[in-house]
DNA sequence: CTGCGCGTTCAATCTATATTGAACGTATCA
DNA sequence: TGATACGTTCAATATAGATTGAACGCGCAG
């Protein structure tokens, strides 16, 4: 492949690495996808530790979280024993899985803490000042994580559905 | 202030902070608003360092980032030469603008790389499978970041707005 | 003007987490 | 049934970036 080709594709490998790792999400994932996104041939694993100089651990454990969110898909090539791997193109539907995996999980860190502050502040009801301000917080803070919870259901999720 | 009050506020601060660090604000940003929003008096700087244990500087940075989102907000109270600081309580705004914020910056990393690639991938358009196949790949790309572009802002943003 | 009490800055340090790579399990081929 | 060529795991390590704290600037009180 001519190198000038070969340049580009190595800006753009560079540059999905950078964006990936500002997500939180390391940069060797937006590396491995943009590599092969830009591959015309499949790709196996040998190829990404040699041409992004990774491990293959990890080229290994990446490759499998991209599969999950649909971002690559494993192609079988007869007569060959390794495993090689095209892009998808649906970047629709890769991002909807990938947020609703990585923000779902989120949401789901914070679930039990209010309830359980709410049964004991419950329990204590005297007309302390500083207990009733408690209360009223926490409550605030329970009516926001629901709208929060809904507005993530019911409206961001049909959105990116589309 | 009560015992027990005190000890349901920390397991908030906790788990606030948690929360904020997973997201990758770090830890002392959820710790910091957690505290003064369950606080019924206004906090100072100096009361911050020696409830959540951290430096100064930190706390310094953290509450200005939090002011910048409208998350809390200073009040002068005559006499004292402290600043004091109080939590808001509209979540709604204080998300959509940490969101526009944050999301908005990520956003523009991007920006300029593709257009700089296309104008070399025109330059050689000759009919080689390799180019061919970048510039498909290329073009695809930039069509899928102005559509998410377009859904950013004129369907998520309007949606936070509500 | 001087000293003090603040908030801020930023180089040094620490820490959470991404990455590595040797050891391992597994499937395929002779 | 080995022998080999893979992919996977996970304790050890490296690194990005969060946190610290000493030095600083500023404004107010005396």
């Amino acid at each position: 492949m001519s190198s000038e080709l070969e340049q580009i594709r190595q800006r753009y490998v560079e540059s999905a690495g950078h964006l990936s790792q500002s997500i939180g999400l390391g940069r060797s994932l937006g590396q491995i996808f943009m590599h092969i996104y830009l591959s015309p041939e499949p790709q196996t694993l040998d190829d990404l530790t040699r041409e992004l100089e990774i491990s293959k651990g990890g080229a290994s454990m990446a490759v499998r979280q991209l599969e999950q969110w649909g971002a690559v898909r494993r192609v079988w090539i007869k007569g060959r024993r390794k495993d090689y791997y095209e892009a998808s193109e649906d970047f629709g539907r890769v991002i909807r899985k990938a947020l609703l995996d990585v923000i779902g999980r989120r949401m789901e860190v914070t679930d039990g803490l209010i309830e359980d502050a709410e049964k004991v502040l419950a329990g204590k009801n005297n007309g302390d000042k500083d207990w009733k301000f408690m209360k009223r917080r926490i409550r605030k803070l329970r009516t926001f994580r629901d709208r929060a919870r809904w507005i993530w259901d019911r409206s961001i999720v049909k959105l990116l559905l589309k």
